[in-house]
DNA sequence: AAACAAAGTTTGATAGACCAAACTTTATGA
DNA sequence: TCATAAAGTTTGGTCTATCAAACTTTGTTT
């Protein structure tokens, strides 16, 4: 009821599933949330008992089930760490899209609002700062092409940037 | 035994724990990983005889505990990841350090091999390449500090910036 | 060496999240 | 409309990680 309960990893889930759904289909249903979580129907209805104690879902047994307000906001906030991180790890960092995912889902409820802050605030330096920008992450693709064994590649783009660096130092 | 052993979060925990016990003291002491976790004294006894069980560090009722050999090998594997992560958090995304380092510790058991090296490439490339660096990290620390209704600050760095990167271009 | 404290262990219990299997309700279609 | 399938629920059980409290072993002090 209140605005900062704290809510399991679990909880947390099935609320941004539940949202997912909702969004897709206009409601939730209970064999779709076992599905897309990758467990059994039986263990889906007790959590949705619980969810429906804290007044995040609108539930009645053999209904359909839609989020509260409450847990509307609680599902959307989840689902924006979700994609800040997503997009951080998978676009910024290069790390392949599927595990950029799961790394997500698992972060996303252990990060406060501070934190997804600065993330969002570095995610958005990056990107505009012209020191970096999508030009730089291209090069840090190159980087991580190249293989470890052979520099060159690497090399050439270090050199051409320090040149680029050093014309800055003389003006 | 095997090396793919696949160890719950908590049992990561202790190891790493135990490491860093061993490191301080030559061995860890049931009352001192209590203290460390926070939580009692009662509750270590049987995560240790489950380590132990698993071969993973050597102990006997009453007696020490050091790390065996595999043992040692997982926690220096996590504390690793512990450390890359917590760089990077607090150093570069310029997470508060307490909260970086918990942060930390959650996504220590939840990130693969293929990803902590990304990271590892992506903090050398930020560190190592011209365009980014230090500097560029203290621009980052200045942009976050300004008031976001004053972005005098941040305009007057992304102002230099792009006088140096038309420089660059018209070379 | 006896007494006491500190450290370690055991026991029984709890909470969260899940499963499998039996069962009930709702929907479908012939 | 009635049988059957699909969806949802209930029940009883498991596993992990924890606690509190009683208990045992080890260490320390005098």
């Amino acid at each position: 009821m209140v605005d900062k309960m704290d809510l399991t990893e679990s909880l947390e889930d099935y609320l941004e599933i539940i949202l997912k759904l909702q969004n897709e289909n206009r409601v939730a249903r209970s064999k779709d949330i076992a599905e897309n979580m990758g467990i059994q129907r039986g263990s889906v209805t007790s959590m949705l008992k619980n969810l429906s104690e804290k007044e995040l879902i609108n539930y009645e047994p053999y209904g359909y089930i839609t989020l509260t307000d409450q847990g509307k906001k609680v599902a959307l906030e989840i689902t924006r760490r979700h994609a800040i991180l997503k997009d951080f790890l998978a676009r910024v960092v290069q790390i392949d899209p599927d595990k950029a995912n799961m790394m997500a889902c698992r972060m996303e409820h252990n990060i406060d609002r501070e934190s997804i802050d600065k993330l969002v605030r570095f995610v958005e330096f990056i990107d505009r700062c012209p020191r970096t920008g999508q030009d730089w992450i291209d090069s840090f693709v190159r980087f991580c092409a190249s293989d470890p064994k052979d520099w060159q590649t690497c090399m050439n783009c270090l050199e051409s940037c320090e040149i680029r660096h050093n014309l800055n130092k003389q003006d």
